[in-house]
DNA sequence: TTACTTTTGACAAATATTGTCAAGTTAATT
DNA sequence: AATTAACTTGACAATATTTGTCAAAAGTAA
């Protein structure tokens, strides 16, 4: 199982890239950079974009990635966290289906 | 579908209960359970228990509840919404099956 | 109107997140 | 071992978010 993180950290290895390089196409100080690809900070919306552009990945892909990252970082302590994953799906499918927002 | 918050008004209401009233008993001002009510602020976990206590709710099923609100309340505007909670709920199975708090 | 419940908004205090920086560590090379 | 470059770490201030408290406003029923 891997992290957003771990992906991007192997996939700029292989390409041959330095922190430096990368943070300055992504427009973040590379102390982030190596903070993000250990998973002690997230990156924002655009920093993923820059990431996938710069890396060759594919955007969707890395920000499902960072995203999951996010909620399985926040809620794996949980003692029902599956049961409440799925209970939120079932609730985001009923947002997006009346697409007002509210729940 | 409900949230957290519809349950614990529409029960309050059935049981006859002031915001008053059950707020004293979660030990919390009456503003803020009005504002959990209607999804405005969020219970923390001793909250949930007080909850459940006071108006004769099932306690997992209650903090299932409102943990999934707030991840379909966070998460329902991201374009990738029902794929990042699946791998969510694939990275939480790993996590606890491995128990060491690292994805 | 009066009495009561609920909702709203403003506010400060406490917490968390973010970007920046410099110093520390690691790793490879000479 | 000493040097060099890459990476990691921790401290810090600036910002943003969350939290509790309060009183005024709005709603409800007698």
């Amino acid at each position: 199982m891997q992290t957003g993180g771990q992906i991007i950290k192997t996939k700029r290895e292989t390409l041959g890239l330095l922190l430096r390089q990368v943070a300055a196409h992504v427009d973040i100080d590379q102390a982030i950079l190596s903070k993000i690809e250990r998973g002690e900070r997230k990156p924002s919306k655009d920093n993923i974009i820059k990431l996938a552009e710069i890396l060759s990945l594919d955007e969707q892909e890395l920000m499902i990635q960072f995203i999951s990252d996010k909620i399985a970082y926040e809620i794996s302590d949980e003692a029902f966290a599956s049961q409440a994953l799925k209970v939120a799906e079932k609730k985001v499918k009923y947002l997006k289906s009346t697409r007002n927002g509210k729940i």
